[in-house]
DNA sequence: TCCAGTTTACGAACTGTTTCGTAGATTGGA
DNA sequence: TCCAATCTACGAAACAGTTCGTAAACTGGA
């Protein structure tokens, strides 16, 4: 069977982040990008860790290998999220939605955004 | 200083939910509650860490002790949102609040409470 | 009093994560 | 060709989290 997904670690979302924003990259860029906070070696060992988890792909085509994110930057947030939902929030991830709402203020747009698509499916629901 | 609050570990959140849920509980009780899963002493030694963390509060004026939650678990929930805003969605609760409602369906009740949130939340908008 | 049962304390093993040093391969330019 | 720079691979240490066995303290009842 499918090996049971994990949650990436807080150092594995670090090093996905910057591929999530900065597109395929080396090692090196990675590890510039992350500032000098963990030494190359540390940034190539992660990447290394990650290839055999599937958590990215590297491209060895070149001398210096090039890695890319293995799932999109919202499949993990999804992932991330549900997993947050059952182990806090006792599966709701509508109770969530609601504490994030109220943690932070969230920028209008994101009001608005969010309104949207409760109005979208409001549509919906209408329908049915 | 205050030492850095670090978000609580799967076990322990664990262990908080049924303190969250069933108030004040000895050790034994928390053990019943998770069921035949871990094994008694472990809850025991969970316990003592959360104490020294400050996770939970230890009332020893009985023999058997008494633990219960140190922080709400609303309080807790919001910590972890902030948390998972900064580590995966650069901060932004909106956007982790939005890819919760996506992640999953989220009930009609819950739909109806966020609704009325943004509404009352328009309404001090308006205002100002 | 004595014992069985319950409790806390402690230590140790095991797993997973993170860090980085060192070694060896490869490359391009002087 | 040779060297300096750059790269990957690997191992090991340091650390955190989780699990549970064992031991010792305490309690209440026979």
């Amino acid at each position: 069977m499918a090996p049971a997904r994990r949650r990436p670690t807080d150092a594995e979302l670090a090093i996905l982040r910057v591929l999530w924003t900065q597109g395929p990259s080396t090692v090196r860029e990675v590890a510039e990008e992350m500032g000098r906070e963990s030494a190359y070696t540390t940034v190539l060992k992660l990447l290394q860790i990650m290839t055999d988890k599937g958590l990215v792909r590297r491209d060895e085509s070149a001398r210096t290998h090039v890695y890319r994110a293995a799932r999109s930057e919202r499949a993990t947030q999804r992932q991330l999220v549900r997993d947050l939902a059952d182990r806090a929030f006792g599966g709701s991830a509508g109770r969530l939605a609601m504490q994030a709402l109220a943690a932070k203020k969230a920028s209008p747009e994101e009001l608005a955004e969010i309104r949207a698509w409760l109005a979208e499916r409001e549509g919906k629901r209408e329908g049915a």
